[in-house]
RNA sequence: GGUCCCUUAGUUCAAUGGAUAGAACAGGGCUCUCCUAAAGCUCAGAUUUGGGUUCGAUUCCCAAAGGGACUACCA
């Protein structure tokens, strides 16, 4: 039982002895106690001033008290504040806690729940190398994985790629047309990189036979559609659907260029899936349970040819699911995807991580899933992420106004590796396979931190002009902290010769007292556990950010203030080793959670 | 027009309805003969506006203002 726990149960008990009162454990409400007073842990006792009918300073006396005297030595000292009641927590208890911690291995694992839960990212259309957009979506969706194992669920990493549709065709044309033959051997350039130069490159033709059909007399609107470059990709898109064996061997050579690409990217990015879906394998699926909704009058089609849901009792408009030419569009797909997922795994629990702009996309998603029978519709997640914008707005593929994935990735090594040559007193001694290894770590922790910090739900802004930091609250700042006590613990073995293993060995510390840095450090260790319950209720890796970040500021505060190693009382010594040793393998799994790795010097 | 989201220091971000709204960067000042100064200490600086609920509101409710997304036979 954690402390909250064992405090909660004392509070009830000693409301029920002093006023007679059956409160509830949402009622009892800990939080830490602020800085600015005495004590540990702080009761808010303005809920129990009701029953009491007391004042709040009386009432918190009162619980105070009776705590003291009633708490079996946990509690050893008390102060009110009108309605806030101050507790202090005897040191035994957070020694004990310590050894507790540093002993479980799995701390902040929590039990296996026996369920499953699928997690769809990343997702990537095939003709276009990926942007930040990307980088963000990848990162979430990664790392709230990791955060729903650390919570006890079997978690399976689905990727579904968008490997057919207007899109690619788009790109295929373009090389036909202007490409000569081109490759990534010959021209040097990773294959999503080419492909995403001939999608470009159809737009700006496209735009400018558009151009050229109004100044013509045509208004836009028709010119859009006239344009014989967009009527081709149509037609190539068709042929496509009809299995026409040139375009599909074009197809199939282009988007292997596109896959070698990817690869490199997710690798260096340290993403993986365990299983890939292709939309030119789902889409079909979708299109027969759209036909199977269509027979049993859940859809209908247009004179046209076309097929469409109507949504107006749910709230909803009308939804296309098939076009008149009868190709399938985006939420046919995705209707085919669900149905083969759920067909390979025993979901219990299905999670998109997509970008906030497709709610509208999600919510008829799990309507249409529900109507069709399949039991697991109504309860899809919409993991809805902010956009990132730049400066100037948001991000444009074809207006070329990305910020390129693996340009970044390049940058951020480039700078940690720039700023490394500085700390010339660290990295003695080291090959320069190994600094190159160190500063590939810093720099994609440094653009991790800062993409996984922010609130997922919010927009956030990345500015091209300002490098990322790496100081203050940073990536870098928390691996900093790891790699001090790397040194730290490696000079101990060295030169004092503590073997780690042995420190736990240690029975009880019998410290005389803690310093009130080794308490608040300790007290920050026994938080990760719920912190990790809260990144997976909250679907949210930047609690972990800001766990990681605090606990790292304490260690900084605590480092400075109390020597480790030159500690003459060698049982303080070993509990400082004890407690850095912790903290380093803390930072190390919380980092994990967020798929930071973390360098043992820097 | 309709639906949804957002608004906190100069900037980028925090804060289960709780005490004097926290950090970081940028700016001003300190600290390396001392376990890694990518650090520590310190000064200055913010809740868009108006109502409401509450002992208590950045948080919840209702308006208004500003910003964004969606409302495609694109994905």
């Amino acid at each position: 039982m954690n402390l909250e726990q064992i405090l909660t149960e004392q509070a009830l008990a000693a409301v029920k002895a002093l006023y007679d009162l059956d409160a509830t454990a949402q009622q009892v409400q800990l939080q830490k106690t602020r800085p600015e007073f005495e004590g540990d842990i702080t009761l808010v006792v303005f809920p129990f001033v009701k029953a009491a009918r007391k004042a709040p300073a009386q009432v918190a006396t009162e619980i105070g008290e009776w705590l003291t005297a009633n708490g079996e030595g946990l509690v050893n000292g008390y102060n009110a504040v009108q309605g806030f009641l101050n507790l202090k927590i005897s040191q035994s208890f957070y020694i004990d806690q310590l050894q507790a911690i540093a002993a479980d291995e799995q701390y902040g694992q929590q039990p296996d729940n026996g369920k499953l839960m699928m997690v769809e990212y990343s997702s990537p259309n095939t003709n276009k190398p990926l942007h930040l957009g990307h980088v963000r979506n990848n990162l979430l969706g990664y790392s709230i994985a990791k955060i729903q194992e650390a919570n006890g669920w079997k978690v399976v990493k689905t990727n579904i790629v968008n490997d057919r549709g207007i899109h690619i065709c788009k790109s295929m044309l373009a090389w036909l047309k202007f490409g000569n033959g081109e490759t990534p051997e010959t021209s040097g350039k990773k294959g999503d990189h080419l492909i995403g130069d001939y999608y470009v490159r159809f737009d700006k033709e496209y735009r400018k036979q558009v151009a050229e059909l109004v100044a013509g007399g045509m208004d836009e609107e028709t010119a859009k559609k006239e344009a014989p470059l967009i009527k081709e990709a149509q037609a190539m898109l068709l042929k496509w659907e009809q299995g026409d064996k040139e375009v599909r061997e074009l197809w199939a050579r282009m988007n292997a260029w596109v896959y070698a690409g990817f690869d490199e990217t997710y690798k260096r990015m340290g993403v993986s899936f365990d299983k890939i879906y292709y939309e030119s394998n789902t889409y079909l699926e979708g299109k027969s349970e759209v036909e199977k909704g269509l027979a049993s009058g859940q859809f209908y089609r247009r004179e046209d040819g076309s097929v469409w849901a109507n949504l107006e009792k749910d709230g909803l408009d009308e939804k296309l699911l098939l076009r008149s030419d009868g190709t399938s569009v985006y939420m046919t797909q995705d209707i085919g995807t669900a149905k083969l997922r759920y067909q390979d795994y025993p979901i219990d629990k299905m999670v998109y991580v997509v970008g906030n702009e497709q709610e509208y996309h999600f919510k008829v998603l799990s309507i249409l899933l529900d109507r069709l029978g399949f039991p697991f519709g109504k309860e899809l997640v919409h993991f809805s992420y902010g956009m990132v914008e730049l400066p100037n707005g948001k991000m444009k593929s074809r207006e070329g106004t990305v910020v390129d994935a693996d340009d970044l990735m390049d940058k951020m090594v480039e700078d940690a590796r720039e700023i490394s040559k500085d700390k010339v007193n660290t990295l003695q001694g080291i090959t320069p396979e190994e600094a190159q290894e160190i500063a590939r770590k810093v720099g994609l922790g440094a653009l991790k931190y800062f993409i996984l910090k922010v609130d997922p739900r919010k927009n956030m802004l990345f500015n091209p002009e300002e490098s990322i930091d790496f100081n203050g609250n940073t990536g870098p700042f928390i691996q900093y902290t790891y790699a001090r006590i790397q040194s730290v613990l490696r000079k101990a073995e060295n030169e004092l010769r503590v073997e780690s293993g042995e420190l736990r060995e240690v029975g009880k510390l019998k410290v005389e007292s803690l310093d009130p840095k080794e308490l608040a450090l300790i007290q920050r260790l026994m938080e990760y556990p719920a912190t990790v319950r809260q990144a997976g209720a909250d679907f949210s890796p930047a609690v972990l950010c800001n766990y990681a970040y605090a606990l790292a500021c304490d260690f900084n505060s605590f480092y400075h203030d109390c020597s480790i190693l030159n500690e003459p009382d060698e049982k303080k010594r070993a509990l400082r080793l004890l407690l850095s040793q912790t903290v380093a393998r803390t930072i190390k799994n919380a980092m994990g959670l967020l798929g930071i790795e973390v360098p043992d010097r820097m």
